[in-house]
DNA sequence: TCGCCTTTGAAGCGT
DNA sequence: ACGCTTCAAAGGCGA
């Protein structure tokens, strides 16, 4: 969407821009009927939001601006109305004052914020901290109570056992328990509801309510005000300077401007000068949240491979959650802009030439820059991720050389499969003719392409990008999909639960986890291939029993035989089955019976109102031709006119496809025992990758599935705004055992994968 | 010591 | 208007 934000402007108008914007357009993109009544919650949301904003303007133009913040201060305390724009963050420690965890990690004050925040049960002297702004005392004596104050229990899975407990809280909305915040720092502090949750947690303590601010945080400058040298962490260093990401900008400004008088002078000043960070966006608050949680649970500390389970958790939350840091983006994104009114982006831009240079030497070196350009529209499905999301495409060579061909992602590799399917992201600029789905698919996935990208995006794409990505995969919340399958304990399950070494092995061996639909595969020990992705495989759902039958999940992988390489490719392409609609076939069987019987469930992900969820509990007896093909696809998928298109078309699935399906087909029969599964082209669309993993027993699995199952319908929920999204969870976990991945596979993981 | 990796989003610049 | 690029956090890793 295009920027209304004007960073010297005065405040108040674009402030309301963005993100609500983006966000709200976002849903209404994904859906293709605007009217439904998920959008109709939305877009009362929407409107929430907007007359909270125009509550902030008016309140700012009613009050003369003492300090920006106060006026937020003021006019959050009103305006916070929403519960998603209010940060909900229910503080467990309950103290009555205190600042937002997050906050308070800005702030990094460690005598006061202690982890223990028994020292912020008593607020410091007002002495300590005598913020420059005058807080509206209204601000700070009202209380709100967590907007989305999830009982303990809510996402307590009773089923679980304490390890499955743990797992569920990968996908427990962190935004809604006080832990949330606080996980991602140690040093948090009470939260004090009093304050307006929103308040931009990031800055520094002198703007904050005198609380807890002590003096030296007042002289300090803003946290995003860094040695210009060093990439510090704001957190890290104690330093009264750097403490807080954004100094006052009357230390930086106000000194720089004094300092300079000649231009030497400036140079020198300008090396001086603190860093000014941009302010962090709705992503970069939710990482920094959550990061210190994905650590814990995952026990990996690479942020590469955290940022990749982070993104896909991401894009796991419900639109209400990522609202929320979208708000609170956008305060920080306020904030900053009024401490710092001259600052720009730019600024920072040009300190950092190196990394630019760098790119333009590879890129003109190689005259690579562009997927596009290289290959040309024609030949789409060449193009590495980056440049399918229309993003700079820095790797390709890279990957190229040491693939041969295939791209970082390795979903771009048509060449083992499909031709077309693979790519319709790019749809925007050109339509696919292949067999792959109607044009007006396209169109379709055109419109809601921004959205499936970013979820294909985090949810799968990564997975084949690289070694480290694919490590990451699996431990990716996204892959908590698989616990749909019971038979498929979700990576990053087993990555909780894992050693380390097992993490390792974990890693090694890339699980592909196509989407929501399930896929998986996985071996301990061996890599798992791609092609056992690319089989289809029945989603069982809900069938505990049948993980014992698929003790030999390991054998997948080895099964194809596949090189990594392409098991990189397959994986990426199955990532994106789960996007948009897409049959789930969902094979029941009953215990020790060794029937089953496979239901067809169309999966929903993004495009709910497509179909009714309702309808697709329907059993289907016999595999519907719809095809989708999975080779190719890309976790963007949503745009992939194979994600939707092929749901109401009835594609000729690739001669690769095929084989390559009735390889993994076969293996999965062998495997679950499944006689149903017959037509392998039929289930091109389709894949579901079993994931068999050795590691877990069947009753973890099986909580694993309830889990990934009740996490997805949740999402699923969110995404589609639909009312009923509170009562999901609960039906959720009724349903969860039981067994309809649709659901499931419709949200998070349909959002983002699905089944 | 520095840059890369990896994620998403925001912003600026160029076409 | 669109596309491309950079930067924001984070910490391990490699050069």
């Amino acid at each position: 969407m295009p920027h209304t934000h004007t960073r010297h402007g005065s405040s108040g108008d674009d402030l309301c821009s963005t993100d609500e914007v983006k966000i709200f357009k976002d849903e209404g993109d994904r859906e293709d009927d605007k009217i439904s009544s998920e959008n109709l919650l939305v877009e009362e949301k929407s409107s929430l939001i907007d007359l909270t904003e125009s509550e902030e303007k008016s309140q700012k133009v009613a009050r003369p601006d003492h300090s920006p913040v106060f006026n937020k201060l003021d006019t959050h305390t009103t305006s916070f109305n929403m519960g998603y724009l209010v940060s909900p963050y229910s503080y467990a420690n309950g103290a009555a004052n205190g600042l937002p965890v997050t906050m308070a990690n800005k702030i990094g004050l460690p005598p006061f914020f202690c982890h223990n925040a028994d020292p912020l049960a008593t607020p410091p002297p007002a002495h300590c901290g005598i913020p420059p702004y005058q807080l509206d005392p209204k601000a700070i004596g009202l209380t709100r109570p967590a907007l989305y104050p999830f009982a303990a229990g809510q996402y307590a899975y009773p089923m679980l056992g304490s390890e499955m407990s743990q797992v569920a809280s990968w996908h427990t909305p962190s935004v809604y328990s006080a832990s949330s915040f606080r996980t991602p720092y140690p040093s948090s502090l009470p939260i004090n509801t009093t304050l307006p949750s929103d308040f931009p947690f990031r800055f520094s303590p002198s703007l904050l309510p005198s609380v807890h601010a002590t003096s030296h945080h007042v002289l300090n400058s803003h946290s995003a005000i860094v040695a210009s040298s060093s990439k510090q962490d704001c957190g890290s260093h104690q330093d009264s300077t750097t403490n807080n990401r954004y100094p006052r900008n009357l230390d930086t400004k106000n000194t720089s401007s004094n300092q300079s008088n000649d231009s030497s002078k400036d140079i020198s000043n300008d090396k001086k000068k603190p860093h000014i960070k941009k302010p962090l966006n709705a992503f970069m608050l939710y990482m920094k949240e959550m990061r210190a949680k994905v650590v814990a649970e995952c026990t990996l500390k690479e942020s590469a491979a955290i940022n990749q389970i982070l993104g896909r958790r991401w894009h796991a939350l419900g639109r209400e959650e990522q609202a929320k840091y979208y708000e609170l983006a956008r305060r920080e994104r306020q904030l900053h802009m009024q401490m710092y009114p001259d600052w720009s982006s730019r600024t920072n831009a040009s300190r950092g030439k190196k990394r630019k240079r760098k790119q333009d030497t590879n890129e003109g070196g190689n005259n690579m820059k562009k997927c596009r350009a290289r290959f040309g529209l024609d030949q789409q499905n060449q193009w590495c991720k980056p440049c399918r999301r229309k993003k700079k495409c820095i790797r390709y060579m890279e990957a190229m050389n040491g693939n041969g061909g295939i791209l970082e992602d390795g979903s771009g590799m048509d060449d083992h499969g499909s031709d077309d399917d693979d790519d319709d992201e790019d749809d925007d600029d050109v339509k696919l003719n292949g067999s792959c789905g109607s044009v007006d698919a396209d169109e379709t996935a055109n419109k809601i392409d921004d959205d499936a990208e970013s979820l294909d995006h985090g949810s799968m794409s990564s997975f084949a990008q690289s070694p480290s990505t694919t490590t990451t995969s699996l431990a990716s919340p996204l892959n908590m999909i698989n616990f749909i399958n019971p038979t498929t304990p979700n990576p990053a399950a087993l990555l909780i639960n894992c050693s380390a070494t097992e993490q390792q092995q974990q890693q090694r061996s890339t699980s592909v986890s196509t989407t929501s639909t399930s896929v998986s595969a996985s071996s301990g020990s061996g890599g798992t291939t791609p092609s056992t992705s690319s089989t289809v495989s029945p989603v069982t759902t809900g069938m505990p029993g049948i993980n014992s039958s698929i003790p030999g999940a390991n054998c997948i992988p080895g099964a194809s035989g596949t090189s990594s390489s392409q098991t990189m490719l397959l994986g990426n392409r199955f990532s994106h089955l789960g996007m948009g609609l897409s049959p789930v076939f969902t094979t029941t069987s009953t215990a020790g019976t060794g029937l089953t019987t496979n239901k067809l469930e169309p999966f929903f992900g993004n495009n709910i109102s497509l179909n009714n969820l309702n309808n697709s509990q329907i059993p289907i007896p016999v595999m519907p031709n719809i095809i989708r093909n999975p080779i190719g696809a890309n976790p963007r998928d949503i745009n992939n006119p194979l994600s939707i298109n092929q749901l109401t078309n009835h594609h000729q699935p690739s001669s690769l496809l095929k084989s390559s399906f009735s390889q993994h087909l076969h293996q999965q029969q062998q495997l679950l025992n499944v006689t149903h599964m017959t037509t392998t082209s039929a289930v091109n669309n389709k894949n579901k990758v079993v994931v068999a993993s050795s590691n877990r027993n069947d009753a973890t699995t099986t909580a694993m599935m309830s889990i990934s199952s009740h996490h997805a319908e949740k999402t699923s929920a969110a995404e589609c705004h639909s009312n009923h999204e509170k009562n999901t969870d609960h039906h959720q976990q009724s349903n969860a055992s039981g067994k309809t991945p649709s659901s499931a596979g419709a949200t998070e993981t349909g959002a983002i994968s699905v089944s």
